[in-house]
DNA sequence: GCTTAGGGTTTG
């Protein structure tokens, strides 16, 4: 078994062999060697296990964990790329949150490093050789914690839990009988972040509903905080195990008992499913992916959830409250009761912002920012039970505190000297004592989407000294802040351009609902929102024959793969058109040796002179094929595979074309290396060469989800066939290269800047058609509604290029 | 040992 699970105390046999030595993530390089040496992390993330035609890949990060809590805001992480048995074992038996150790591993360059930032390297676990250890160890010694016997028994709980793949029954919160041990699903209506009880648990309080309207009350007790519901905001779906009913108020409310156990998720219909939970191991099969992606539809049509009151600094008035997510940058103790966190969240304020004076030398984190930077910092007070809570937050941590009150011009600020006069109608926030509405503040996990938006919005902050670009103001955003006065009206001056010659006037979102389907529609919208929020995402491989659509694989896959193919070349005979040869391959640095690989070339081609325009080429990682494409018009890659030549897997690309790569479909190819016909072919692309192989050419698209906005509504619409004419870009460019990735950004930020408010966002006039379509359960027809015929004729702002001072 | 809290008409 390559997945070893290890639980203390399990006897011998269960610990990792002595002969293994452990290598900190951060000295992992290239050039060591790794027998006998194991790397030690925390699955912070695990990818979904792709099953090719003979095998699965699994990629996954593993964070070097650190003896002291939060000593930096981020310790070293590091992909991982697990493939065959071993990547189906860890799957199974491995959660995210898990703390897994790796030996037998191959240690190369990680493709995705300018991306995701992580080490420069990766690991690869492929073979007998591999072997994953799970640690399940009890949690570290806390002086409050009950005796060993509790944590013992517990830790017995945990392993007959995993080995008897219980099946569990969910009970409808309209079902509940008092004085039960129950199983629920629930969609988060109301929510209290733990805060300590008067006993020796932390409480959290929660309020939750689903399809049987009933809402419940939920009261969490535990010591730790880790077993708490991990609730971000309203919406979040949780399932809990093991709660009690019982009569309160003549209501029935749900509390925690013995084996307690919760996972929240997402509540965003198309979310990731992304499970927030401290379980070592948890049940999560595909009903309760289902149950999951139901409770979110259900909820997103139902008017029963609150408004989630969280805006971005840019949209605070005074007196109001709301819920902010933000990075905390300094903080200060005011006095006793009272603490300053300095936060941002990369948007301005309308208002001017409260300064707030504190003693010398007491601030942790910077102590003072440019002019520009501490025009976007936000001074909050948070107060009393906050204060405990707000001290064991670091400078860099990510938070959402939730209720803050937005207040004008206190001259009763504490800290304030009593030489500062008054600032009127400067705004400073406060954070209230006490948890009611909820008030408490979040440390947000570095993976979660809101982080991953955040950072998103503030690596978009020009540098400190920049002489700030004045492009964002007044006369620009007065033009594309104005509503429309009328349907009609020629007043608004739109970003988009309609190119359809349909001779329709235009609708309001709210008539285009009512409107039967099959109709080509004009609409003057906003654009509100956008899915994927990670654009690299829209971009899709689609099948015009199955018409199936799929992921394009990342690099640190594909590298796996290439991995993979090269190692078990036995021996073949290749085919008999062939001429076969070696061609080398440059070290990848000035001091490297050259490779030599295998290449067979056509026959034909070559008695042509054509040398360079087709090789198939053998053995070769991710990064060499790539670094051949300046020698070679067309790269194939093949591996021996039963005495012959073979493509590679078709989940990599079967073709290289330049910085393009192009791939098959699995489904509908029948894929075999055959000499292509170049007789009379002007030019040898990926259509000739895709016909020859018998691969069905599989098409680059952007599929993206818009929600549109108007006056009177909001709609869902997807924009894919005409997604290249709205961007005016190409799909394989996207795939291709950075720049038109980049525009695409730039579009959409345009369109939807960043924590911009609705008045910040351009009018567009869309031509939009309706139609009827499945939906994924195969049964109900839905009206879908698409964008066509469109193009943004605004450029965006261009930011990185300020006009001469 | 088996409580703790049980939202809410919002302080500084």
């Amino acid at each position: 078994m390559p997945v070893r699970v290890l639980l203390e105390g399990a006897g011998p046999g269960a610990k990792i062999p002595s002969h293994l030595s452990r290598v900190p993530i951060s000295l992992i390089s290239i050039s060591s060697d790794y027998t006998n040496k194991t790397v030690k992390g925390k699955v912070v993330h695990k990818g979904p296990l792709v099953s090719l035609a003979d095998n699965f890949i699994l990629k996954t990060v593993i964070q070097e964990e650190d003896s002291q809590p939060s000593a930096l805001p981020q310790n070293p992480s590091i992909n991982v790329v697990l493939l065959g048995a071993l990547a189906k074992d860890f799957s199974q038996a491995v959660n995210q949150g898990d703390v897994v150790e790796a030996s037998g591993f191959t240690v190369g360059k990680s493709p995705t490093v300018h991306k995701d930032k992580l080490h420069p390297c990766n690991l690869l676990l492929s073979g007998d050789d591999a072997c994953v250890y799970v640690s399940r160890l009890p949690p570290p010694p806390d002086p409050r914690s009950p005796p060993a016997i509790k944590r013992s028994s517990v830790l017995s709980a945990e392993v007959s839990r995993t080995t008897k793949a219980q099946k569990y029954t969910y009970v409808k919160l309209g079902d509940l009988k008092a004085g039960s041990i129950v199983n629920v699903y629930g969609v988060v209506v109301f929510f209290k972040q733990p805060f300590k009880s008067r006993g020796t648990d932390f409480c959290s309080s929660l309020k939750i509903i689903d399809q049987s309207n009933q809402k419940i009350g939920c009261t969490i007790f535990c010591e730790k905080l880790d077993d708490h519901p991990k609730i971000f905001q309203i919406g979040d779906i949780v399932r809990m195990h093991r709660v009690k009913t019982q009569f309160f108020n003549d209501s029935i409310t749900l509390v925690n008992t013995f084996g307690f156990s919760v996972v929240a998720f997402d509540g965003a219909v198309g979310g990731a499913m992304e499970p927030r939970t401290s379980s070592r191991s948890f049940h999560f099969d595909q009903e309760d992916r289902r149950t999951v992606e139901e409770l979110r539809s259900w909820a997103a049509s139902q008017a029963v959830l609150p408004p989630v009151p969280a805006i971005s600094l840019s949209a605070v008035q005074p007196k109001a409250y709301f819920d902010l997510t933000c990075q905390l940058l300094a903080k200060a103790p005011i006095d006793t009761t009272c603490t300053l966190l300095r936060v941002w969240d990369g948007t301005r304020c309308s208002h001017t912002l409260l300064k707030v004076i504190v003693e010398p030398n007491v601030t942790e984190g910077p102590s003072s920012f440019s002019t520009e930077r501490e025009n976007l910092i936000a001074n909050i007070l948070v107060y009393d039970n906050h204060v405990e809570f707000a001290r064991q937050l670091k400078p860099g941590a990510f938070l959402r505190i939730y209720n803050l009150r937005a207040i004008a011009g206190s001259s009763k600020v504490p800290g304030l000297t009593s030489s500062q006069s008054e600032e009127v109608d400067h705004l400073a926030f406060h954070l209230h004592g006490g948890t009611a509405y909820g008030r408490g503040i979040r440390v947000l996990p570095e993976n979660s989407t809101e982080v991953q938006e955040l950072k998103r919005v503030l690596d978009a902050v020009p540098e400190d000294d920049d002489n700030l670009s004045k492009l964002n103001d007044s006369a620009l955003l007065e033009v594309w802040s104005t509503p429309p006065e009328s349907l009609d009206g020629e007043t608004v001056e739109c970003s988009t351009e309609r190119s359809c010659g349909h001779d329709i006037q235009p609708t309001t979102l709210s008539e285009l609902k009512r409107s039967d389907p099959g109709r080509a529609h004009h609409v003057r919208v906003q654009l509100r929102s956008y899915e994927p929020r990670r654009l690299h995402q829209s971009l899709k491989l689609y099948c015009s024959k199955c018409r199936s659509m799929q992921d394009v694989p990342d690099d640190e896959l594909l590298a796996g793969l290439f991995s993979e193919a090269s190692r078990d070349s036995g021996p073949y005979s290749p085919p008999p058109w062939a001429l076969s040869g070696r061609v080398d391959v440059p070290g990848d640095s000035p001091g490297s040796p050259n490779r030599a690989l295998s290449v067979h070339l056509s026959t034909q081609l070559m008695s042509e002179g054509k040398t360079r325009e087709l090789i198939f080429l053998m053995g070769s990682t991710l990064e060499e094929t790539c670094r051949l494409t300046s020698g070679y018009q067309n790269i194939v890659p093949v591996r021996s595979s039963g005495g012959h030549l073979a493509l590679v897997d078709l989940s990599a690309p079967f073709l290289f074309r330049g910085r393009k790569r192009y791939y098959g479909c699995r489904r509908c190819s029948e894929a075999a290396v055959r000499e292509p016909c170049a007789e009379g072919v002007e030019l040898i692309d990926e259509k000739v060469i895709a016909e020859a192989l018998g691969v069905q050419l599989l098409q680059f698209v952007l599929l993206m989800k818009l929600e549109l906005q108007d006056a009177t509504d909001t709609l869902d619409v997807f924009l894919w066939r005409d997604a290249e004419t709205f961007f005016s870009v190409s799909a394989e460019d996207v795939a291709a290269n950075q720049e038109a990735q980049n525009s695409i950004r730039q579009a959409v930020d345009f369109l939807c800047p960043p924590g911009g408010s609705a008045g910040e966002r351009p009018w567009l006039d869309v031509c939009l058609t309706a139609y009827r379509a499945e939906d994924d359960d195969g049964g109900q027809n839905q009206t879908c509604y698409q964008i066509c015929h469109t193009t943004i004729t605004k450029p965006p702002f261009a930011r990185s290029d300020p006009e001469p001072a």
